[in-house]
RNA sequence: GGAGGGUUGGCCGAGCGGUUGAAGGCAGCAGUCUUGAAAACUGCCGUAGGUGUGAGCUUACCGAGAGUUCGAAUCUCUCACCCUCCGCCA
């Protein structure tokens, strides 16, 4: 969300960020609708203050003028029975339009329609070679019997699976690995329920428009949520934390679920895309400066890196266009690892600047040295999300036997094994 | 799932249908005193909006929503959450 005195002040801006953003909302509409409700509640306050002063003045009157008094009061009342719904009624068609305004993105953020614009800032590690025939990552867990994935249809539909084995504990261990990762590196760790209330996707930014990703439980005001970034963003929703609090850095490990509508026929086979995986995902609450949310962005970032190198793993780095970027991010590269299979690198990590967007819809606050009221600004990044890092993992350390090499870090984790 | 009790400002906590946006305390900030600090004393100290150069004026908000009333933190209803007991359960 943003400021609506800075959407009055810079439309221009507003306008051209719709634009680039892809987003479908009429600028106009809002800010013609923003008026109209300046001027109502105008009026509206104005028989407020009316009433007010006329109901003060009751226990003062004499008897005689009392019953004038009273029946002013009922008139006022009504009147204000029929201004405060028309009020209530543009006030919140008003938020619903200003739930759909993106963030500014920021100035390096190149312009593009889709992913096809996406500008690759680098590679890293080194693409493996092989000797022999190598496995896809189905190919290799159905020959290791790594993983259920046909009998698993028959319990949870397509796009589900099992993990089996050494696969099973090995995604365990990369979690642990993750998070003890990021504890060293001053994070908190949290084991998060992906079980929210709806309100909780619109904090986010998630709603409205990402509905149909989400699933809902019949019967229940409850849904479940894609990311930890949802239930872990509205821990300190509403709150006006002090200027010693921050930075908030946690690192949240869930459950993540996704609908995958409008993806039918892609990536249904094996690990790449389900509807239920594990995440451990960097979150961060900081001062609401853009050099401090900056930084943010880039430590987040390097984490990421700095993971993937441990766990030898080929990567690019993404700067995502303004058309592929989503509304709330000022923000955002995507970290992709190299699939040896598919000879291509696919998304495994989603690094975002959400400044003050996301904070501002959720409420979360700080006082300043000043003493004013600021509001945060806010960051995500994957840190492991499994299974799908599995699927490079396997991939690209796989041996001619079928056999995985397990990298050095993950070793201790995995009973010190070098090979499972 | 059943029964009961609760939800008030950063925290604790009072609150009769009208002068309460809310006593009192703590914390915080400023000042007096002091070489300095502490103590003591004095003052300030919720959020969001409108308006005004400004002091200020004004509106909304006492878990959320609806209602009764000239007037609601106070009364009624619905919902959410918290606590206690019972049941069930990992």
């Amino acid at each position: 969300m943003l400021d609506i005195k800075y959407i009055r002040e810079n439309p221009e801006i507003v306008r051209q960020t719709i634009r680039n953003k892809r987003v479908s909302l009429e600028l106009d509409t809002l800010l013609e609708l923003d008026s109209r409700l300046l001027e109502l509640k105008k009026s509206v306050e104005a028989k407020q203050t009316e009433r007010n002063a006329n109901a003060k003045a009751v226990p003062k009157a004499t008897p005689q003028e009392r019953p004038t008094l009273i029946q002013k009061g009922k008139d006022l009342s009504e009147e204000l029975k029929t201004l405060e719904p028309q009020l209530k009624e543009l006030e919140e068609a008003l938020k619903d339009l200003l739930l759909r305004v993106p963030q500014i993105p920021l100035p390096e953020v190149p312009v593009g329609l889709s992913d096809e614009d996406n500008v690759e800032l680098r590679r890293e590690g080194t693409l493996p070679v092989f000797d022999f025939a190598l496995l896809d990552h189905v190919a290799l867990l159905e020959k290791r019997g790594w993983a259920e994935f046909e009998r698993v249809g028959k319990i949870s539909g397509s796009r589900s699976y099992m993990l089996r084995g050494d696969l099973a504990t090995l995604e365990m261990a990369l979690h642990l690995y993750t998070l003890q990762f990021l504890s060293a590196r001053g994070f908190t760790a949290l084991s998060a329920s992906a079980l929210v209330r709806p309100e909780t996707l619109t904090a986010t930014g998630h709603f409205p428009g990402g509905e149909d990703q989400v699933y809902r439980l019949e019967g229940h005001d409850l849904m479940l949520a894609g990311t930890a970034e949802v239930p872990v963003n509205f821990l300190h929703s509403s709150e006006i934390l002090d200027l010693e609090q921050l930075p908030l850095a946690y690192a949240a490990y869930s459950s993540a679920f996704r609908s995958e509508a409008g993806s039918a026929g892609r990536d249904v086979r094996g690990l790449m895309r389900v509807h239920e995986f594990k995440k451990t995902e960097q979150y961060i609450i900081c001062e609401g400066k853009p050099e401090v949310s900056s930084q943010w962005f880039g430590q987040i970032l390097q984490n990421a890196e700095d993971l993937l190198a441990s766990l030898e793993l080929p990567y690019r780095i993404l700067q995502v266009c303004t058309g592929d970027m989503g509304a709330g991010k000022a923000q955002m590269y995507d970290l992709e690892c190299w699939i040896p299979s598919e000879e291509r690198y696919r998304e495994t990590h989603s690094c975002s600047n959400l400044q003050d967007w996301q904070a501002r819809r959720t409420g979360i606050r700080y006082r300043d040295n000043d003493g004013k009221v600021q509001f945060a600004h806010t960051l995500n990044n994957t840190g492991i999300a499994t299974p799908r890092l599995l699927v490079a993992l396997v991939e690209v350390h796989q041996q001619s036997d079928g056999r995985v090499k397990l990298p050095a870090a993950l070793r201790p984790y995995m009973g010190g094994k070098e090979f499972i």
